[in-house]
DNA sequence: ACGGGTCGGTCCGGATGCTGGACGCACCGT
DNA sequence: ACGGTGCGTCCAGCATCCGGACCGACCCGT
């Protein structure tokens, strides 16, 4: 065979075509931090309203987020991570680590997390099985295919 | 004071700049897996080549990727992560956890990564104090305040 | 010497997506 | 009645992305 190779099939692909668009994260890291409403997020992120609303369509359409009514009258909706969407929690917190160390100022890190066991939440990213940090030196890929 | 609350000074939103362009996440991924080569990248990523070429100078501009010249006379380029670059791992892993949890089809994962302890790779967050996995709701944002 | 293939791009016109500003509607408080 | 808040939609302009064509420099086989 002549190894047409297309475009992988990955996850990562797969991942990105739900969180990749534009705001998109910022909207997944406005609701972990507590900001669940339309107009919070509009000022928080400083994404265009138009932009946040589709955004939130594609995001509660992809499962992530839950659109939920908190008010009646007025019609008022708020909007919740779903149990895949704190499972992106994840995502969120190596980008932000990632951030911090490379792109913080001379302020250092303009958002800082504490774990509950008392210290300051530096993630790492380490293998279930052994729960050694992971290093992609030390990883390779399975079945270099099978095809 | 009214809080202006403007857009929030944020890690995640600045690595969003350098690496939430489409594309971008991809391409990173492709070196991971050792394929430097702009035209292997059109390949495997499906990318525009106009576009692959785009983003190739904004992350060597950003300092994830360096370029360097493999072959003089025709001069050829390759493309190698940067030290900063390679940090970028933790969070192509757990996008691919992500995919891999929530968009996988019958087939399983399309992409299975191995670590050297000999199990396969199941990417986790955890706290780098005292080594638990990382959930939500055990985490507190410092300071709320200060402004 | 010639045709075909590879590699790493650039150029182009058209499609898609993002942008901010204005607007709409339902409600609340005074 | 009036202004303010909350949650959007609509629109027109602009930026970005898209695929396909094209390019120069080289290599190979004949």
């Amino acid at each position: 065979m002549a190894a047409p190779e297309g475009p992988r099939a990955c996850s990562i692909a797969r991942t990105l075509d739900v969180v990749g668009e534009k705001w998109a994260l910022l909207v997944v890291r406005e609701v972990f931090l507590g900001n669940r409403r339309f107009d919070g997020m509009v000022r928080r992120t400083g994404a265009p309203r138009d932009t946040l609303a589709a955004r939130l369509r594609t995001l509660v359409d992809a499962g992530v987020l839950q659109r939920s009514r908190y008010s009646d009258h007025p019609q008022r909706f708020e909007y919740e991570l779903t149990a895949a969407g704190r499972e992106l929690y994840p995502v969120v917190l190596t980008l932000l680590r990632w951030g911090d160390e490379h792109l913080a100022g001379p302020d250092g890190p303009p958002l800082v997390l504490d774990h509950h066991c008392g210290h300051q939440l530096v993630p790492e990213v380490t293998c279930r099985a052994c729960g050694e940090v992971v290093d992609p030196a030390e990883t390779v890929r399975r079945s270099p295919t099978g095809g």
